[in-house]
DNA sequence: TTGTATGCGTTATCAG
DNA sequence: CTGATAACGCATACAA
């Protein structure tokens, strides 16, 4: 633009403007130049000659100064394990825009699901005068701060920092009334990830409730991190006879393993919704914004975002419950015997 | 003055520990306390002193004196348009994981396609005392910074701003070349976008001019933002004679486009790959690291975001050059007739 | 109302 | 090699 460059014209004058320079500009005193800047009452007059000043001179606050001065940042750290995962990555989204829209940043940490990573990230976070973390995170053993506020997201740590999470429990039910609804008499339920206690893991309760009162028989398969896919293969295949599969619904814990299962069960000459229904969990859409994978029990994604948010910004602590469970919806997503569900976007453009 | 903490525990300790609080604790000089902080020669004993007492007071270094006295955040700018669409949500994955593994952190702003808001970004990006900007805009008049190192993603601004993208051009003969190879004899080129000057407008050129070179007769339609998807199964429709398409391979500028034509067709009763073939643009993966959504020009995302890092920590300017292309390649996604390409980590699992 | 002076936590410059 | 002291840019209580 019109700036200087690295050098300097006048003399005295070099590298960035400060306040001083703009009260000087302006012939006021600094005092009144941050008042003006901060939007106090200001004399009219004054006001217009500092900000004429910060226009000629392109002053910009600098915010570490700032920081220093008051302690805070203006800016949340969120910690998630990456974005290439499509509900991470829509986690991300949806909460920096709740940020942005009150004002506020975001700074973004990948644990990568690396423990000592997370304990890297959160050294960081906390020299830098962030006003809350919002953590996603199964670190058991993580050590949240307790001078920032906190909240997380799908893993309870403890009644003094927040949890925020999906109605994962009726999610499960949802998933087997569904079932029941279509005529399904023999389910499946398919699981890997982490054995610790979190959230998700609801899913399968609410999911042998329901069935449990429908009357449905179902089995059960879980996998812990690091065994392979293929077990599900195997499982699948024990209950394979005659080229016919013993169930005719599978539930799935998450969207991306319902892919996986269904890519599966291709394989092995089984037709996905004809010869055994298939419903996933989270909502995933192609591309964020198309139509869903699979028929999914959806995860209120932007509510999330607003409500982690909006806790880790509110000023009394001790209105602050210690889990939100946030509700979710059934979407048919086409492995189920019924219409497609098409979002509105899309709908139009492809009829 | 200073003297209301929220609350304190011990008398006359309050709120955070500071260097000074450090060296009291010591015995030591605050100076040296800096110095064992950023690691500069300190006598051996001494070190241990502070050490101790650091551990003791849980002390962390306050970043934003360090920032105000420095100058400098180790901290990078991302301005993109939002992590939902998976091709952004990789870049800033890829581009976080390079940061951090050179001590550095993101700071990251969605510009969700909002002219005004990427300016808002900007400026607070500007006062927060970055150390570089790395932009993915589509903004023509964007102003960036001239006192911070900029680097920007598939669209060039100046010579004084390097560009880094992928090899657009060489993507597009590519994907002539290899409908050529599989036998095709009149393809389309379908894109909606920008009508502005960016790096991948230049898919078409690289298209077109490798057609030209094989002999191989192409259509062209392009949409513009804010027209409808539906113009595209007009374009279709037109080309449809006796219920077969006149084409025999369609060349996408993104998957997304890919993806979306293919369910078209597939409304059409035209099936994909046997009756018409289609390449897209991008190499998205399900859930971002399973097999490809159809055959495509992958992007070399994790080396753009790599040349994006390296660049703009780079400390000699004036080796910076203006544009750098990064080299593309073909992936067989399904949707041309030729066996899949199944990701490593994918295949063991699915077999 | 506006100006002045002080300190936020750190690094950097010197004398010791 | 260590210790005192002066900035860094800003907000703010206090004086004018």
């Amino acid at each position: 633009m019109k700036s200087t460059g690295p050098k300097e014209k006048t003399p005295g004058r070099r590298s960035k403007p400060t306040m001083s320079d703009v009260a000087r500009e302006a012939g006021v005193s600094l005092g009144t130049v941050s008042n003006v800047v901060n939007g106090l009452k200001v004399n009219e007059a004054y006001r217009l000659k500092v900000e004429e000043a910060i226009r000629k001179l392109d002053y910009q606050v600098n915010n570490s100064g700032r920081n220093l001065k008051t302690g805070h940042s203006y800016t949340i750290a969120l910690i998630i394990p990456n974005t290439r995962t499509p509900h991470f990555a829509a986690l991300a989204n949806d909460i920096n825009v709740a940020l942005v829209r009150r004002g506020y940043h975001m700074l973004l940490s990948f644990s990568d699901y690396d423990y000592k990573q997370e304990e890297e990230m959160l050294r960081f976070v906390r020299q830098n005068n962030v006003d809350g973390i919002i953590a996603l995170t199964y670190n058991p053993r993580l050590e949240l701060p307790v001078d920032i506020p906190c909240v997380t997201i799908d893993r309870f740590f403890s009644a003094q920092v927040p949890c925020v999470t999906a109605d994962n429990y009726n999610g499960g039910r949802i998933a087997a009334e569904k079932f029941a609804e279509l005529g399904c008499r023999k389910l499946a339920f398919l699981r890997i990830g982490s054995v610790l206690t979190n959230e998700p893991n609801k899913r399968k309760d609410g999911f042998a409730a329901a069935c449990l009162e429908y009357g449905v028989d179902f089995d059960v398969k879980l996998l812990t991190d690091g065994e392979p896919m293929s077990r599900f293969e195997d499982f699948l295949r024990e209950h394979l006879h005659d080229g016919r599969l013993d169930f005719d619904g599978i539930f799935c814990a998450t969207d991306n393993l319902a892919y996986r299962v269904i890519r599966m069960l291709s394989g092995m000459g089984i037709k996905v919704p004809e010869d055994v229904q298939v419903i996933g969990f989270d909502g995933i859409r192609m591309f964020g914004d198309l139509n869903y994978i699979c028929s999914t029990i959806v995860q209120p994604v932007t509510d999330i975002a607003e409500t982690c948010v909006e806790m880790i910004l509110s000023k009394d602590l001790a209105a602050r419950p210690s889990l939100v469970c946030l509700p979710v919806r059934y979407a048919a997503g086409g492995t189920t015997r019924e219409p497609e569900e098409i979002p509105e976007e899309f709908r139009g453009d492809i009829k």
